[in-house]
RNA sequence: CGGGGUGUAGCGCAGUCCGGUAGCGCGCUUGCUUUGGGAGCAAGAUGUCGGGGGUUCGAAUCCCUCCACCCCGACCA
């Protein structure tokens, strides 16, 4: 390619609206274009990235036998209803009518189209396993999209699903995938962790997440650098930090806290360590009949450590709020407790409430909690003696850097991460609801165990970015950049010699397989080098009178912007390993 | 969905309070000069001032209304 036949146009100033790293480069870079909130242009230089991205993940799929499709991007209402997700996915689901009333939607995902092929292709257990994939444009309806092309609602994804005879045979489906997206991310060239995630009401052990390491990530992922202990922060386990409980040394004392409701302030107006404080949430369960009205509702004091944070999906798992819950009102707090948020605590509530201790609340001693009564905490307070034994003891925090790490190998570690793929056992959830089923061995109909697997091929991009960049722009890793090395001929205009030596080397890198762009814009050499540290071109090329004086080219990579002096004739063997090696 | 904010040239912004017919920087076009880290000089082009309605002799500016976009929040006491 040569740039001046290329379209591309790099900004000095990125657009005010854009917020992250990722959406400001690229706008800058001339990669996208903003058509409406959340949703882009592709220009030439992104698309060349996403093919690549695309390329890497269709080869490696297919290696491992999966079979690539295409599935409507407009899905009728019919499918989405058999498994009522036309009604639990709510706003997300964009919905529209055909010109004779039919509805339809966007396709978010295609799990219903998927399932319903299953039902009519596969009918024996002969034919599987099967995996479809497809590469395509997903539409989600997101309440807020923010941060460019990382929580858009128009974007590319890979989505695939595994048709499998029995739990087994899925099982092997999905360590399948897990491995081909092993590769896939490696070859991609991103610093990435796969990392276990919470199953749902699917249940079992196999959702597992991988995450590009980022600091700007929307997610916290938790892992243990001794061991490959690596969960999202959903999941993670908690153990106990105090082994046993001591036992009571201190008087419970009902204490003088005026005005301070937090834990912290409660610990630094006490003068002592917010470890000894227990912080109390109080969660909502209502109960509903078959059309949806409450008919009761429970009240559940949740107990975590004052430096602890509750988990909200682990509160899910505890019996009475499986069905689900919610923060409960002022009104509720005020009816159970006889006192406002800020000071509530276990002992002696108004109502009976159902008291959730942390693990690690459980085996806590003369700890501080609030007295349900407003401007007061309890100090020296200690269950069996104080109160009641907690009526249910579970993991109900967040891990923080440093705990034990649950495998016993060592301390959790804590990165931020964004999530570009995901793969998930579904069970028989979508073939159970669609009756999709297929004949086995014995001439019996069962429901197909499926997995699903996505990865979000223009997130991607964004994660890409956001981990790799620098003051000068984007510093692509080479198997996704939209060029994998420039040539940049300064003098351009005036000089014969550059222009034949730079063609000279455009060529023999172009022959030797390179993916490179030849700089015969003639622009002036502070222009060019701007451009294409902003574009983040791994290897540039500078051909200029004053190097091929002494017979050499200057070489450098985009990471470390070391120059280097090569002649020319050296220069393609150098660039191919360098490119072979990944450096 | 709740709260806040912003819409003026391709991009970044000023002008709005206090009404008088739109400007700056970058980019773009042309010419000359320059030529190894976003060149200089000169001349130019580009605007439904988010849309609609109203007030007024006159509206980017005041009023009403609609829209778009951005940010924050959505219960961790």
């Amino acid at each position: 390619m040569r740039a001046s036949q290329f379209h591309f146009a790099t900004l000095k100033e990125a657009p005010a609206d854009a917020e992250v790293v990722s959406q400001k480069l690229m706008l800058r870079a001339g990669m996208i274009r903003k058509v409406a909130a959340g949703i882009y242009d592709y220009m030439p230089l992104a698309l060349r990235s996403i093919r690549k991205i695309e390329a890497i993940v269709r080869s490696e799929l297919n290696r491992a036998g999966a079979l690539e499709i295409s599935m409507p991007l407009v899905q009728p209402a019919e499918l989405w209803q058999e498994t009522g997700r036309w009604d639990k996915m709510g706003d997300e689901l964009l919905r529209l009518k055909d010109r004779h009333g039919r509805e339809f939607a966007l396709q978010p995902t295609s799990e219903e189209v998927v399932t319903d092929i299953a039902r009519q292709e596969l009918k024996s257990y002969r034919q599987l396993p099967r995996n479809f994939y497809q590469i395509q444009t997903k539409f989600r309806d997101e309440r807020r999209p923010r941060f460019g092309v990382m929580r858009g609602r128009e974007f590319i994804m890979k989505d695939g699903y595994s048709f499998d005879r029995d739990k087994e045979a899925a099982g092997k489906s999905y360590d399948l995938m897990f491995a081909a997206y092993r590769r896939i991310f490696e070859r991609i060239g991103l610093k990435y962790r796969a990392v276990a995630a919470d199953t749902g009401a699917i249940g079992g052990d196999r959702s597992h997440e991988f995450q590009v390491i980022a600091d700007t990530g929307e997610d916290a992922i938790v892992y243990c650098p001794d061991s490959d202990y690596a969960a999202n922060i959903e999941l993670a386990e908690a153990l106990p930090l105090l082994a046993a409980r001591a036992p009571a040394a201190k008087p419970l004392a009902k204490t003088a806290t005026p005005g301070r409701e937090a834990c912290a302030e409660v610990a630094a107006f006490l003068g002592v360590a917010l470890e000894t404080t227990v912080k109390s949430l109080v969660l909502a369960a209502d109960e509903a009949d078959e059309k949806g009205k409450i008919v009761a509702t429970s009240i559940w004091l949740l107990l975590v450590r004052g430096d602890h944070e509750l988990n909200e999906v682990k509160a899910g798992k505890i019996d009475g709020l499986k069905a689900g819950f919610r923060f409960a009102s002022e009104e509720e707090i005020v009816a159970h407790f006889g006192c406002k948020p800020g000071y509530l605590g276990p002992i002696a509530p108004r109502r009976p409430v159902h008291v959730v201790a942390d693990r690690t609340v459980a085996n806590m001693a003369d700890f501080v909690c609030g007295a349900n009564d407003e401007g007061y905490h309890y100090t020296g307070a200690n269950w069996g003696r104080d109160l009641p034994e907690p009526e249910i003891v579970a993991d109900i925090r967040n891990v923080v850097a440093g705990d034990a790490s649950p495998d016993g190998k060592g301390r959790l570690a804590i990165d931020r991460g964004i999530e570009v793929g995901h793969v998930f056992y579904l069970g028989d959830k979508y073939s159970r609801a669609m009756n999709a089923t297929f004949l086995d061995i014995d001439g019996k109909p069962r429901f197909f165990e499926m997995g699903c697997y996505g990865i979000g091929v223009t997130r991607i991009l964004g994660a890409a970015i956001e981990q790799n960049n620098d003051e000068r722009g984007i510093v692509w890793p080479a198997a996704i950049a939209p060029f994998e090395a420039v040539v940049c001929a300064v003098g351009w205009g005036k000089s014969e010699t550059v222009r034949n030596e730079a063609t000279r080397i455009y060529e023999a890198l172009l022959a030797a397989g390179v993916d490179v762009v030849l700089d015969d814009r003639d622009e002036r050499p502070g222009v060019m080098f701007a451009d294409w540290e902003l574009i983040g071109v791994p290897h540039r090329v500078t051909v200029g009178e004053r190097a091929l004086k002494e017979g050499v080219v200057e070489y450098q990579t985009r990471r470390d912007g070391v120059q280097k002096k090569l002649a020319p004739d050296a220069l393609v063997e150098y660039i191919l390993t360098a490119l072979k090696t990944g450096t």
